[in-house]
DNA sequence: GGGCCCATGTAAGTCGTTACATGATTTT
DNA sequence: AAAATCATGTAACGACTTACATGGGCCC
């Protein structure tokens, strides 16, 4: 009963949606849940030992000549899986923004240095939108042809924060060039040079 | 020139900004950064000792009865703190949202199940809306009197952003009760009971 | 033959949370 | 007198990233 980790839970859904190993693993999340739910090498491929030892995932050492472990859910993975699913325990919301904290500190910067800032963020957003609409879409776009409604659904949540972050960023820089005007140069409680 | 860790930076931001004792700091980012910039007492301690070992703090010790170290920025904290809000580093940006990896997966469930997710979200963003208008607004406002502008903008953007995920998980509540009302019970690719 | 993709793994270092332990002061 | 708040810290554990190490197969 002892609960599935981070890694565990993306690892097998995805075995669950067809991936076979840890490389496909790395690469499926790369083109679906990176941006909510990552997972590195580092810890794909000694969970996957885990999971194994645990009887929830069974290797099919390779029949190929690669070197390669070919993986599949146990009926006990397939429960677990499940059993994480549909239970209701919180639901995990992690989120850290250096942007956000910058931002928050920037009182006693120039105006200009926070503009910096948030010109710096819309250009990762962009970056990432240019991603999910070239990479990422077409994949799940594929999904929804073998009947999975639910990844689509999930990228467009993906491209919807963007678009909204892009949005909200943009007001901010307007309100900043404008209500600043004035007050361009440092300011703060305790003095800028001291 | 080693750069500051991640909870380094939120201490010399808040010390800044008047934060005095390690207690101090960590009563004030829950009032204000928790949502993208969490710390506890585990890093905050630790870390402001290796700060002060760094010569970027500087611990007054205690003139009350009450244990008690006061903490100031250095002449080179100010600097550090400078340093790292004006660079142009990539900014930090992670995101783990549970709800969306269970909403991705939900594929091979029933629409109720997902539905229960997708509710259990949005029931943590009204928890977490109550906080904000509650607790967080007030401060935010308190620091708009003393020339504080950027705080109260990042209380809007956390308003701003639950606001936002609740309409999107709305919208998707009324997609899945329609659309899925006729695929009600499981699916998926490798049959769901195997 | 070179470059890219497929493929697996480990080691070191970093960062973080939680629970525990302690105790003074202030408010009710 | 009890409860809440102020205040500091440590230990154990969990999780993650990065860099390193290795090598086969496929395509040009």
């Amino acid at each position: 009963m002892s609960s599935l980790t981070p890694t565990a839970k993306v690892i097998l859904g995805l075995l669950r949606l067809g991936a076979r190993t840890g490389y496909d693993i790395k690469r499926v999340t790369e083109r679906s849940v990176q941006l909510f739910w990552g997972a590195s090498y580092g810890q794909i491929y000694p969970e996957l030992r885990r999971l194994e030892e645990a009887r929830l995932v069974r290797a099919t050492s390779a029949e190929g000549a690669r070197r390669r472990r070919e993986y599949t859910l146990t009926r006990a993975g397939e429960r677990a899986l499940r059993e994480w699913l549909t239970n209701t325990n919180e639901l995990l919301f992690d989120y850290r923004d250096e942007a956000l904290l910058k931002l928050f500190l920037g009182d006693f910067l120039s105006r200009d240095d926070v503009l910096a800032t948030v010109r710096a963020r819309r250009a990762w957003i962009q970056l990432s939108l240019d991603m999910f609409r070239g990479e990422i879409e077409p994949h799940a776009r594929e999904g929804v042809a073998e009947g999975e409604q639910l990844p689509y659904l999930v990228y467009r949540y993906g491209v919807d924060f963007l678009v909204w972050m892009d949005r909200w960023y943009a007001k901010a820089e307007r309100e900043l060039e404008r209500d600043l005007d004035n007050a361009g140069g440092p300011k703060g409680r305790l003095g800028h040079t001291q």
